[in-house]
DNA sequence: TCATATTGTTGTATATACACAACAAAAAAT
DNA sequence: ATTTTTTGTTGTGTATATACAACAATATGA
């Protein structure tokens, strides 16, 4: 199971499933099913939404589990200064 | 349709398409479909490549054809300095 | 050259990604 | 408070990723 960050990221940008869903060009359930992990993203529909929030595939999508975003942003602060 | 190395890459290191798919954990001639184009990798599949293979995913995979190697290590020489 | 390994091709079968519909539950907006 | 929007759930259908088998074509190596 590939893990994401495809909820986080959608609701920081205050969209709803179906806005995102007709960005990156499928049916609004599927982004809910992605969110839920009831399934992975194809390569295809991966690349679309890293290319749609300006990041990386890793950035949006691990074999892990991400790091909370309070983690995360720690780690960039120390890894700053 | 997403373009990938994994040709090159597995050819580069004098591997087999069954041991490159024994590392990965797939059929040897799921890699024969990937290096043809005939489909895309899963998500899961194309992140072990890229991690079989020490890079990120965008390195090993793209939606836009990759650029010769030629002309990758002309761009990156050109970077350096 | 002959044997062996590798790759390409075709075909069948299965699992999974995705579309689409209907409806219930929850949240947001009025 | 009630209407509207968003989300979750279930179900059905289709496309695609993958497994596996058989065999032909190529390449590699003894």
């Amino acid at each position: 199971m590939i893990y994401n960050r495809v909820k986080l990221l959608r609701t920081e940008k205050g969209l709803s499933r179906k806005e995102l869903a007709d960005a990156v060009g499928v049916n609004f359930q599927t982004i809910g099913y992605l969110e839920r992990g009831d399934y992975n993203a194809s390569l295809e529909l991966a690349f679309k939404l890293a290319d749609y929030f300006e990041l990386s595939i890793d950035m949006v999508f691990s074999p892990r589990p991400f790091k909370s975003i309070a983690q995360e942003l720690a780690d960039a602060k120390r890894a700053a200064q």
